[in-house]
Order: structure tokens, then C-alpha cells, then sequence
DNA sequence: CAAATAGGGTACGACGCGTACCCTGATAAG
DNA sequence: CTTATCAGGGTACGCGTCGTACCCTATTTG
């Protein structure tokens, strides 16, 4: 009886991880359970616990394989445009059913485990931060804001509110009206004042 | 024999929730047990579980226990100098070794827990941000900032960016250049800029 | 073809949650 | 003062899950 052949190496992992990803939709991290993920998998823990420590790691593995490639900066020809778009972009990544809820877990489980929270840190928070300094370099080549808004505390400003506007909330999505208000009264406000002179 | 008399009602409850306290000084909210309250309490699980549901209910009660009484609002005469003591205080607060970590971990167990993530909202988040409107309003009467600096999303700005900090790093404590940062190259320059108009 | 490796199946110990009982001390009611 | 009521103490237990251990089997490598 040959039955289907056993699956080895990348291609075991990639069902595992997509069994993980089912499960985070389903139950959530709370209710992700490695016997049942093995189950769905169709395989075992063995094969688990050989490529992840914890159920943690797991589950940020997931979360990379669901992220997927980079993106790449917008470029609509406008600071206004590009930062809307990068904004509604990471909304509606973090509004995945999946997403918001699993990266808020993590960051929960993280507390008492620093090197999941370095993880974290590099392939969820900093991940994206190249993006706003690139959007914000062209602006300055158009003129749009004075140099000094490159800076990358003022430059994470809006994500940073965002991503507040989600741990805080425990919303599974933030409306659209809130992120213009962010874009709005906040963040356009604040690259344009970044110099004594203002406005357009 | 007599020996101590048997406690009862808010006596009883004060020694649960400080058992809580130095559990989660000690183990941090993974590794906080029924159990091991229970036996440092000096009491049984019968208490603790006649009094709340489960566990992340019991660590907010201790949270909100050692938080205490409400401040507050400073009055320094300036308007930097009345954020820069809201920002410290706020930092020296989430500092102490256990608040940080165990919100967080309270953050993460309520992904899957609405009830617990209105509660933190409530006696969490939003519980600090009658000072940040009342500093204000101060600094429009003074002349320092224009009017339309009290809006809800632009006062909470300072704080959200703390908070930011600490449930993204992971730090336990929050370096002073970093508020300073916060204040000198954010918050002020935002709520100093208010008065030019926006593009939409 | 043999040896090494990775996967499958399964069982197990440890641990913690939340519940259930029954007993005893303290308080409230008669 | 006596008795009923109730909160607390002590303890045990079922359940679920983690992480590990073993042994067997399929696949790959030499």
C-alpha cells in the first residue's frame, strides 16, 4: 500500500504552519494546542518540537509565513497620499481575523521571554520602519516637508499610533476615519511644523 | 487553641491580592498559579474563587491594587514642565519591575477576552487621560498653545508614544532622553503647530 | 545494499486550572 | 444563650496541555 508519500523537510513545514495558521483563525493563541495542530497537519509532535522550542515560536513562525514578502513604499506623488496608503496598508494587515489578535499574544507571551521579544521586535515592529523614512525622503525631494522631519521618531509617529490604536482597544480593526484624523491632526501637522515655517 | 483568628471579607481579600503582588514581582504572570496564591495567602483556591473568575481577573484586581489612588494632575506653571512630570511619572510607574510585564501579559490574555480588555481599557488606559486634558487646558489659558491643542487624539499623543515604547521594546524601563525626545520633538512642535490649517 | 536520518504513532509524567465535598470557625437570628 | 447560616480551610480530583521518551517505519544518502 503506498498511500500517499511522507512528507519531508520544506514541505513538512509549510503544512504545518499553514495547520497553525488554521488553528490561530479558529481558537486564537489561546486555543492553539500543539497536539491539535500536529493533528491537523496530518503529522506528529515530534516533527514540531524538532523545528520550533515552544508554542510561542511556532506561532511567530506562522505569523512570518503569513506575512510573506516585503512590500514595497507606495508612491502616489504625494506625502499625503503615501502615508494613507502605508497606514491603510498595516490596517488591513492588522485587521486580518488572525493578525491583530495573535500579535497582541505574542506580545503578551513575550513578557517573560526576551528573546521572543527581540524576535518580535525585528520581524514585526521594526519590519516596516524603512518604508516611512523612504516615503518621507521623497517628500523631501518634492519639498513637501523640511528636512528635519527624517528623523525616526517623528518619521514612526503615525504607525506607532496605529499600532497603539491597537493594543489598547482590542479592536480587530481600526475605522478609516481614525487613521485620517491620525494623518490629519497629527502626523501632517507635525512634519510641517518640524520647521519654523508652515503650511503650503 | 486558638491561634489567629480566622480572616474574612476585605481582610482576607487584602492578603490575596498582595500574595498576588509578590507572585507576580517574583514569577511574572506566567508563571503566577492558583496554588501558590492561594498557599502564600495562607488561605485555599475556595477564596480566590468566590471572589473572581479566573486568573487574568485576579492579576488586574492586584493590578489595580497597587496602583492605588488617583494622582493628581502637576502644576508646574509651564507647559513643558507639567508633560515632562505626567511622561516621568507615567515611566516610573510602568518601571516597576512588575507593572510593565504583567500588563503586557494582561494585554496578550485579553486577545481572546473581551471582558478583560474593557476592564483594561477602563482602569488602564484610559484612566490617565483626564490629566493630559486638564494640563492642557491650563497651558490655552496661560497662552502657551493655541485652543485647538485640546482635542483627544493630540493630547494623548505623548503617552500613546510611551506606551508604544514599552509594549514594543519590551524594556522594563524607559530611558529619560527617549520622553524628552517624545516632548521636545514630538509633542510640543505638534500641539505648538495646531493652528495650521490642513490639507484633505 | 547498508546506514543514517526524519517522520509516525503512542504513551507518559508533570503541572495547573477550575470544581466538588466535607468539615470547622465565626457571625447573625431567634 | 442557642441555633442557623455562611464564609473559610483542607483536600481531592477530572481534565487538558505541555514537552519528552521510545520504538517502529519510510526515505534518503553513501
Amino acid at each position: 500500500m503506498a498511500g500517499p508519500p511522507r512528507r519531508r523537510g520544506a514541505e513538512l513545514e509549510q503544512a504545518i504552519l499553514h495547520a497553525v495558521i488554521d488553528e490561530l483563525t479558529e481558537a486564537g493563541y489561546a486555543g492553539l494546542t500543539m497536539d491539535r495542530v500536529a493533528a491537523r497537519a496530518g503529522t506528529n509532535k515530534n516533527a514540531i518540537y524538532r523545528r520550533w522550542p515552544n508554542r510561542a515560536a511556532l506561532a511567530l513562525a506562522a505569523y512570518r509565513e503569513l506575512i510573506g514578502a516585503d512590500r514595497e513604499p507606495p508612491d502616489t506623488g504625494t506625502l499625503r497620499g503615501d502615508v494613507m496608503e502605508l497606514l491603510r496598508g498595516a490596517n488591513g494587515h492588522l485587521s486580518t481575523p488572525i493578525i491583530g489578535r495573535t500579535v497582541r499574544a505574542l506580545l503578551g507571551a513575550a513578557a517573560d521571554d526576551p528573546d521572543l521579544m527581540a524576535q518580535l521586535r525585528d520581524s514585526v515592529i521594526d519590519a516596516g520602519s524603512g518604508l516611512w523614512l523612504t516615503v518621507l525622503g521623497r517628500a523631501v525631494a518634492r519639498g513637501e516637508v523640511p528636512p528635519e522631519a527624517i528623523h525616526p521618531r517623528v518619521a514612526t509617529v503615525a504607525i506607532a499610533l496605529l499600532r497603539n490604536e491597537y493594543v489598547t482597544r482590542g479592536t480587530t480593526s481600526v475605522p478609516d476615519d481614525v487613521l485620517v484624523e491620525i494623518v490629519d491632526e497629527v502626523y501632517l501637522p507635525l512634519l510641517r511644523g518640524r520647521h519654523a515655517t508652515v503650511v503650503d
